[in-house]
DNA sequence: AAATTTGTTAACGTATACATTAAATGAATG
DNA sequence: CATTCATTTAATGTATACGTTAACAAATTT
């Protein structure tokens, strides 16, 4: 068993990861890096050089004296950054439809389309973002554009917890897998044009009824 | 004189950011921490820091016992990030005609329009990249999405190196200046359709032209 | 000679000490 | 009372020491 040890930074970054995305660290919350050193375990100095990696993903800003502060999710953002996530996902769309991949590079969407509509039939709510979320990524490894999908792996991160709070307060995702199969034949079919036009409903709609949920809520910061 | 002292850190990420825009470390070399330091007359600590946050933003690559190295961007590559760049300028093409700004507010669009036209008179191919580059950061800003900015802002900065080496065995841009009229024109008039597909043209011929200087003089990695 | 092992070196990862400086507190002044 | 200024405090920014470990070389074995 190669049990490779990780550096403490590496962990450090991991660790507090999985705290902001579990919100353990919630949003808006500000933490000294002294007390994240204790918390972790290790030394101020692997506990800085993750934060100042997480300043750059976006989930949290260094401010000097102040602590470090989680990044907190407005409506506004969550729209503005699916706007991205939109423009970058139906641009992959189009070039997996054109790069006239077999069906058999599709399985692993389909499989995710599968996990969705099981999901759906027992309202496992969880388990259908898990899959959505996958099928999303298949998609962007598709389009076969790394610097793509690094962005897009690192926007969703940004709104990992914003999507997990309107999970439970959304509507059934029917419609959602029904966009999802769409998109999938377009792509089977080599149809560019299609692909990117369903995609580009689906996020947009996605993204209206995210948002709407948040301010319907509220939920002003996530 | 509110004369204000940086931390080493910042001033650190500002030094080697302006090292490798400037080729003084090139593309794919490699250097220690240690060097590093010495060079920019500080501990390691705000160096090691610094290539953090720059390994973030896709400039060099932090290889443990190799050095860090300085990424080098290939034609595919650059192929890849001009397509991110074309989608998202896009986005903000369009989302800037159908905010119906006043012209006013298109001042800096024109101004930049203008010294691209006098540059290219005299053919000065610096003043016009300049000029180029203000005029599409004005676009991104017309277009009000700040995280789209972001990307597009680090993007730039990953081809800076490519870019700057094409720029003189380029053809004169009197196209580019034609296409960036003709945007200008359409969010003026606050047509969106229009805008976006002229930008879209633009980068699509940009993305092409500048990916076959690359392979045509051999420049595998830049 | 090729392959494996051992030893050496040097770069990194981390802890820690300390200098620096922004913020907070309280005193002094108008 | 509000304001300014000095003082204190505590968190950060930086240098540095040192243990750890990967890379390389030398030695040994097959």
């Amino acid at each position: 068993m190669n049990k490779r040890e990780k550096s403490n930074t590496l962990a450090a970054i991991e660790e507090l990861r999985g705290l902001i995305f579990s919100g353990e660290l919630p949003a808006d919350s500000n933490h000294l890096e002294s007390e994240l050193a204790t918390r972790l375990g290790m030394s101020r100095t692997p506990v800085r050089e993750a934060t100042l990696v997480l300043a750059g993903e976006g989930l949290l800003e260094v401010r000097p004296r102040k602590g470090v502060r989680i990044c907190a999710i407005s409506a506004r953002e969550m729209s503005e950054i699916y706007e991205v996530l939109t423009a970058l996902e139906c641009l992959a769309a189009r070039t997996a439809a054109l790069a006239g991949h077999p069906q058999s590079k599709l399985a692993s969407l389909e499989g995710c389309i599968l996990k969705m509509e099981q999901a759906t039939k027992i309202d496992d709510r969880v388990a259908w973002s898990k899959a959505d979320e996958d099928f999303h990524n298949a998609l962007i490894s598709l389009g076969g554009n790394a610097h793509l999908q690094r962005i897009v792996l690192n926007f969703n991160d940004r709104v990992r917890r914003a999507r997990n709070l309107t999970l439970h307060r959304r509507p059934l995702p029917t419609k959602s897998n029904e966009d999802h199969r769409a998109l999938y034949d377009a792509i089977l079919r080599g149809d560019g044009d299609t692909a990117e036009a369903v995609h580009r409903a689906h996020r947009t709609h996605t993204r209206e009824l995210l948002t709407a949920i948040l301010e319907k809520h509220g939920l002003k910061r996530v």
